[in-house]
DNA sequence: AATTTTTAATTAAACGTTTGTTTGAAATTT
DNA sequence: AAATTTCAAACAAACGTTTAATTAAAAATT
C-alpha cells in the first residue's frame, strides 16, 4: 500500500530497494523498536545478513530511509514557491494541495518522521537532518508571508512556526486518523478509493478555508 | 519534568504510582518498545519483578496508564461544555485553553497517545478505549458547534471531525516540536520557565484567532 | 572465446546481549 | 500465623550483528 519503490530506484539496486520499502512500511507499523531485522528481512524476501551488509545497521537502514525522503522534497518545495509570477492566494493554495499529495502518497515516511520528532534525543544525526528541512521549510513559507504582507494582501503579525505546526499537525492528524474519520462519519461501506478522494478533497478544501481565515482575519 | 503523581495517587499505592509515572515519562521519551521492563524497573527503584507482580505485564502497565488518564479528562470536558449560560465563542476560548492546559501537565500522555493512534491496528483494548474517547470529544464539540450555529454565530457547512483533528494535531504538533521552535526563534537564552509561559500564551491567542476564523469565515 | 582471477552477493549458523516473565525463598506487614 | 511485598536468580525467546563458507557475477588474462 504504501512505498512508492519507483523513486528508490536510483540510487539503490533491486534488493536495497526492496529492503528500504519494507523497512519503511514496518516502521511506519509498529515503530523503530518495534520492528526486527527479521521481520524486515522476512517481509523482504531476504537473508537477515543482507541488512548488515547492505546498511551496516538497523540504526543506518532508518537513516537511509530518512536521507532520501527529505532530500527528494525539499527541491520540489523550493521549486513549487520560487514562482514569481504567481500570486501568494494562489501559493498558499499550491502548498495545501502539495502537502497533502506528499502525504497521500507517502504516509508511511510521515509516521516515522512524526515518531522520530516525538522521541526527540536519539540519534543525533536524523535530529539534524530532521531540523535542516525544518528550518527550510519555515524559510520558505516565511518568505512566501512576507510576500502576501508586502502586497498587503495577508494580515501583520503572523507567527510562521505556529502556522507550519498548524499545518504539519493538522494534516498528519487527520490522514493519521483517517480510520476514526470514516467510523464517525459512518463510511466503513465505501470503496477505499473512493474514500481517499473524499478525504483528500476535503482536507484541501478545509485546509485552504484555514489558511485563508488565519491569513487574512482581523482581530 | 513530566509526570504529575498527585492525580494518580487514588487508585494505587505509593510504589505502583512511582512506577507508572516513570513508565509514562520512559514510554513518551523512548516509545513502548523502545523501553524495557528493567529501564522502568531501575528508574523507580524497584526490582523487575514488581512491575509483573503489580500490573501482570509490560503491556497491561500501558493499558493503566490510559484508563487513568483518559478516564480523568473526559469528566473534565464533559463539565465544561455543559455550561449553558457561556456563549459559544467564549466555549471556543474555554476549550482551547483548556486542552493547551491539558497539553502542558500532561507531555508525556500525550505523546503515548500519538504514539499508539499512529501504530493503529495494536492492542485492540486501547484501540477501543482510544476511539470512544475521540468519539466522546466529537459529540461534544459537535453540540457546541450545533449551538454556535442556532444561534447565527457560527457559519454552516463546519466539519466538525477536521475541526478537532486541526485543534488536536495542531497543539500537539507545535508542543512536541517546541525545541525546534526555540531554536528557530533563537529562545535558547530564556530560562525555561519563562519560554513555557510564552509558548502557551502564544499557542492560545494563536489557536482561539484560528478557530474564531474557521468558525466565521465566509467563503 | 575460454579460462582464470577478483569482486560482489548470499547463506546458515553462531555470537553475546537483552528481552519479558516466572520462580521460590526471604523479608515485611497485617 | 497468615498474607503481602520484595528480591536475586533463572528462564527461554528474541534481539542486532558477525562470521566463515558458498554461490554468482564481473573483470582480467590467456
Amino acid at each position: 500500500m504504501c512505498p512508492n519503490l519507483k523513486d528508490m530506484e536510483s540510487r539503490y539496486n533491486e534488493k536495497q530497494v526492496q529492503i528500504l520499502a519494507v523497512a519503511e512500511r514496518l516502521f511506519a507499523e509498529q515503530g523503530f523498536s518495534g520492528t526486527s531485522v527479521r521481520d524486515i528481512a522476512g517481509a523482504a524476501s531476504v537473508n537477515v545478513a543482507m541488512i548488515s551488509y547492505y546498511f551496516g545497521s538497523k540504526e543506518k537502514l532508518l537513516e537511509a530511509i530518512f536521507d532520501y525522503r527529505i532530500s527528494s522534497t525539499a527541491i520540489q518545495m523550493e521549486h513549487l514557491l520560487s514562482q514569481t509570477q504567481v500570486d501568494p492566494f494562489e501559493k498558499i493554495e499550491m502548498l495545501v494541495d502539495h502537502y497533502v499529495d506528499k502525504l497521500q502518497n507517502n504516509t508511511c515516511f510521515f509516521k516515522i518522521m512524526q515518531s522520530e520528532h516525538m522521541k526527540g534525543h536519539g540519534n543525533k544525526d536524523l535530529d539534524g537532518i530532521i531540523f535542516q528541512s525544518k528550518k527550510k521549510n519555515f524559510d520558505l513559507i516565511s518568505a512566501l508571508i512576507a510576500e502576501g504582507q508586502k502586497k498587503g494582501l495577508f494580515r501583520k503579525n503572523i507567527d510562521v512556526s505556529l502556522m507550519v505546526s498548524t499545518l504539519v499537525g493538522a494534516s498528519n492528524q487527520i490522514y493519521i486518523g483517517q480510520e476514526y474519520y470514516k467510523r464517525l462519519h459512518e463510511l466503513d461501506d465505501m470503496p477505499e478509493e473512493k474514500f481517499q478522494q473524499l478525504l483528500k478533497k476535503r482536507m484541501r478544501v478545509f485546509l485552504k478555508n484555514m489558511f485563508k481565515a488565519i491569513l487574512t482575519y482581523e482581530l
